[in-house]
DNA sequence: CTTTATCCGGATAAAAGATATCCGATTAAG
DNA sequence: CTTAATCGGATATCTTTTATCCGGATAAAG
């Protein structure tokens, strides 16, 4: 069981679109080489932003990503679920039907506890990530940051933005 | 991010041979026509569990699996790691270190907050299945089914048993 | 002892999913 | 209108998961 690598380059993404101006954005180039990522492939992953309405893009020279909401209102639970997709890590393929003492279909209306276990172990999860916004990703950030580095990003993402 | 089904697979296995009479055993075939599983991947699966000590097998003609610990000392957690394996889902790859703006590595002793927040769901996820043991759902199935359905896999495991 | 049943491990193959790339469509700017 | 920049979807490659097979080891039973 593995979490794509999307993710945790999009939730950087994130952090440094929240910097840019009202009415810039940043080139997923521009992205790219900032951490040292394969380009083609975050296009696609940024593309994936947009759609789950995380960020937008503007087309044609000039343009580029930034968010679509405010950082406090972006979870990281809203990102993995646009990378990864909604549906449930735990697959229940409904074995208790088959084989010589198999339910009826009839009988499996509600899931088993098996399932329902693992659903309220994914549903924490889920919790712990819906519990931290980009905002406050980048506030504890910031704390453990120095104001020199702090400055050196800002001044890349004003250079770059358009 | 899916679970691989074989979780699905040996945690219901697991809730049968739990129902063994001491010193007996069942069959990996007798599992699999249980289920209505393809035999040979099964085989495999059941093997990653008597790795991790959940299982333990009997060779030769009369062999078979059963459980190496009382139900109640497996957890759900005991069992996604004897399939999956320990490594956590959220794989850094350390990109704070490249680009432009990167951060020396002496400056990355410790995980950052995004890491930091994914460690967190990610526990908070295994303490929820920790907190399952077999013999808890084991106890929760009896009390959703029937005691006609509960006979007949009662049989079926004594007839099949060896 | 021989046969039969069973697990064990490795080698291999097929399917699915994640990763990476390419090129056409679109748009701002000159 | 032309050009350059940029996104967007189709396509290709690589990796992981899923599944099968077979030779060997082990043990019970005839
Ligand atoms: S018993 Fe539970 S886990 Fe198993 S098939 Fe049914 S719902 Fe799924
Ligand atoms: S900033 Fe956090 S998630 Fe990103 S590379 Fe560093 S430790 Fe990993």
């Amino acid at each position: 069981m593995q979490l794509a690598k999307g993710i945790e380059w999009t939730t950087h993404v994130c952090t440094i679109i929240a910097l840019l101006p009202e009415g810039k954005g940043l080139s997923v180039d521009a992205l790219a080489e900032f951490f040292e990522l394969p380009a083609a492939y975050l296009s696609k992953q940024m593309q994936a932003l947009r759609r789950a309405g995380i960020a937008q893009s503007v087309r044609g020279k000039g343009g580029g990503y930034r968010l679509a909401q405010s950082p406090d209102a972006i979870t990281l639970l809203d990102i993995v679920i646009a990378i990864e997709g909604p549906s449930p890590a735990f697959r229940c393929t409904e074995i208790r039907q088959n084989g010589p003492c198999g339910l009826e279909r009839s009988e499996c209306k509600r899931p088993c506890e098996i399932a329902a276990a693992f659903a309220a172990a994914e549903q924490a999860y889920r919790s712990a990530l819906e519990s931290k916004t980009l905002a406050s990703i980048m506030q504890e950030a910031a704390m453990n940051s120095t104001p020199e580095h702090m400055m050196e990003i800002a001044g890349w993402v004003q250079r770059q933005s358009s």
